[in-house]
DNA sequence: CAGGTTAATAGATATGACTTTTTCCTGCCG
DNA sequence: CGGCAGGAAAAAGTCATATCTATTAACCTG
């Protein structure tokens, strides 16, 4: 059959609520969303019928509608008696809901997303750290604190990977802070994407050979979002959360300019076959 | 069957992108996620056995299991086998999903999140009030416009419905305009509570009974923003979109105020019964 | 009483029959 | 010749039932 086996969440992403990968139609779930978020499937394009489908991975009617629904769900397809489904243009996905985003390869396909991304960035987290800087509870604080600790700590280790892993953390634990639950909900559907822009950075940085940078640049203008928190002082932190993204944008836009797209690197150039052995279905 | 008929989108409300209501397990997704956000069923508690569900809304196994699939996609419920479905902590729920959105009564349950709301306005609108300045086509610049004129002539009128309206659609096209994706989506999601929002604006209007405060004080404030996108100036058409939402701030705090309550005039008190008349399952 | 084994339960999946909606074709009428 | 109406077919939607599997809880042994 077509489908991968069971894969537990990746440790260290309790801040993310993905749809579980369990069961036959979790993992179908995955897969054609997957799919359909790196444009293998394109919007327009009608699925094949479900007695295709069924073909093709082996599975059940009843897992196949529910994988479907799911996808209706989320707002990847659309599904009409008779017609049966079709891929939805991008516009009507659900983008702000972390599954999609997390199937969606923004990088590769539409570098535009990255730009698009920066912009809501740049409205909401200083507006969380505003937040965070009001409402901020003692245990906020002490997990931003922890993060801010860990990203000072292995930026001179130089392990970027628990680097950026921090780093994620602590921009996610000023979402929490700010306790505004749209907010929150924001950040989470956000943290794939901001992910994938943090990859984008260290592969950059990586490229660049300064191991200073990360310690003596990026940590202090975290440190000073920390502290205006601290000290309850929104202008403050909504300032110093500004800067630390306008850095970023910037960073990355000066990165842009050299060099060729870097995912060509260290990527799978081809996707990798659905289905086992079953050559029934020539379109999935 | 304890299922309502099917029933069309209302009229005006084609920038929402709800869940079709289509079918049985349509209609099902609608009456539990109603349920859920208004709070009748909560959180932590455990949905009712299939069979029992099966039982109240006599439908089959396949349409309640499809149901529950789209709940759990929207993050309202977690399905473990054996345990069966139960509720999710709000948390959890992807409150940036349209149809989430729509069925959680947030004034009603939860004053506090219209300010939550707000402060997200306040992040989100300006940005897109810039990105239109910057990259706004004469089409979106004429729906907005369209919107703007329609606002000025219902005002004038009294027609509060349609002016609200209008309100709304001259919020969403600025949305639009900023030609960004995620703003786009994350307007869309916005728009159910926004309409909630303008509802309890207009409740307050019409006590005041001052009928050329639309006219003269809040359309300006949005010809301001129109005019500023027109000129492609995007400082000053995220400042004129500030002010327009501070504004909106400033009035339902300072109507807050006044008098309990207001939701509790003019809508039913309690809600009305599920099933038909099959006294089966005394829980749902 | 602890720990592991087993049996029961309820959801998960499979399967095939039946229903409904939509599309498309055909033929009639203007 | 074009368009509309009616009917046939196709594919999704729904249903009923059966089997599979994971989880819980009872139970049994040491």
């Amino acid at each position: 059959m077509g489908l991968p086996d069971e894969q537990p969440r990746p440790a260290g992403t309790t801040w993310l609520r993905l749809y579980p990968r369990i069961g036959l139609h979790g993992r179908l779930v995955h897969q054609l969303g997957g799919r359909i978020g790196r444009g293998e499937l394109a919007p327009g394009e009608a699925l094949p019928p479900i007695d295709e489908l069924l073909a093709v991975f082996g599975v059940s009617r009843t897992s196949i509608r529910e994988a479907m629904r799911v996808l209706a769900a989320k707002g990847l397809i659309e599904l009409r008696q008779r017609t049966g489904g079709r891929i939805r243009p991008m516009a009507d996905w659900n983008l702000l809901d972390p599954d999609v985003l997390a199937w969606i390869d923004p990088f590769r396909l539409e570098p535009g997303l990255m730009a698009e991304l920066a912009e809501v960035r740049l409205a909401i987290e200083p507006q969380a750290a505003r937040g965070a800087a009001l409402r901020a509870t003692p245990a906020d604080l002490e997990a931003i604190q922890v993060q801010f600790s860990t990203m000072e700590a292995t930026a001179l280790e130089g392990d970027l990977a628990a680097f950026y892993a921090a780093d994620l953390a602590f921009h996610a634990g000023i979402f929490d802070a700010s306790h505004n639950r749209f907010l929150t909900q924001l950040g989470r559907a956000l943290m794939p994407a901001l992910d994938r822009a943090f990859d984008l950075h260290r592969h950059h940085v990586l490229r660049r050979e300064d191991p200073t940078h990360l310690r003596w640049r990026i940590c202090p203008m975290h440190g000073a979002i920390l502290e205006a928190i601290r000290r309850q002082d929104p202008a403050g932190a909504e300032q110093a959360m500004r800067l630390v993204i306008e850095n970023a944008i910037n960073e990355l836009a000066y990165f842009e300019e050299r060099g060729p797209n870097p995912w060509n690197d260290d990527r799978p150039a081809a996707p990798l076959p659905l289905s086992a052995g079953r050559p029934t279905c020539t379109r999935l």
